[in-house]
DNA sequence: AACCGTGTCAACCGCCAGATA
DNA sequence: TTATCTGGCGGTTGACACGGT
């Protein structure tokens, strides 16, 4: 598999005041004609894509400062509610934006597994198939946990059984016949699991061993069946 | 001081639905 | 009716800062 390294581009102050300016007289949402207006005033390429993600993302909700506790339980209540609909929540919180709201929940989210899964063993490990983990409630109480809270409380906590049978049983992924694979987790992995049509299945048939690692992958294989976890 | 792991954030990307030609 | 365009949305990634060892 070969994937092209991106290269994010910054936004110099010139470009935002310029986008600002024009948004204040256009309205905010001719993004065609804002990119041919950057590319004609200051010979700036940005898709008409880039310019509304730059405003939709930092320029219009302007607030940097870290999230208050009241915003933090907003947003976890929100996504309870709501599940990941971001731009939904972000709505309840003046001056943040959604990609500050999506930021703040994949950090958590990702700085609880870390702490949690620290120095336990596979079959103790959360791995994160899809947010739809954050349903079971165990799981979303180990995942929302504070920064606050020091990571060793985290790393003593373990699952109760009936959590691991939960968890176990959404990691299967089967494989149907050698180009078809047929998954029934979240949406999250349904897109990645595009990136594995480049795959020769039958190689997995022919490992001995029943684990295997490719890129940020985890597969095991078992009996006829092959499970891909997301190694985070 | 150097290295490494972790956390944060801006930017990128793909999919989808509605609008428009 | 169909194809193409556009904007909205959510998921992912890369760069960088920071703290611990």
């Amino acid at each position: 598999m070969v994937f092209e390294k991106r290269k994010p581009k910054l936004w110099k102050t010139e470009e935002d005041r310029f986008m600002q300016d024009l948004i204040k007289v256009f309205g905010e949402k001719r993004w065609v004609f804002m990119s041919n207006k950057l590319k004609n005033n200051l010979g700036i390429v940005r898709t008409p894509k880039q310019c509304r993600d730059r405003w939709v993302n930092y320029l219009k909700d302007a607030k940097t400062d870290p999230f208050s506790d009241k915003e933090i339980k907003i947003i976890l209540q929100g996504q309870g509610k709501y599940g990941n609909k971001w731009s939904k929540i972000a709505k309840s919180l003046p001056g943040r934006s959604e990609n500050q709201v999506k930021n703040f929940i994949h950090g958590t989210i990702r700085r609880n597994l870390r702490r949690f899964n620290k120095g336990k063993a596979e079959s103790e490990k959360i791995y994160l198939t899809s947010l739809n983990l954050l349903e079971i409630p165990e799981i979303r109480n180990i995942l929302t946990t504070s920064k606050q809270v020091k990571r060793s409380v985290l790393m003593q906590k373990c699952l109760s059984s009936e959590t691991k049978k939960i968890i176990q049983s959404n990691r299967f992924i089967k494989v149907q016949e050698p180009n078809s694979i047929e998954i029934s987790l979240g949406r999250t992995s349904q897109i990645r699991i595009q990136e594995f049509e480049d795959w020769n299945i039958q190689e997995f048939e022919d490992i001995t061993s029943n684990k295997y690692f490719q890129d940020d992958y985890i597969v095991y294989k078992e009996e006829d069946e092959i499970l891909i976890l997301n190694s985070i």
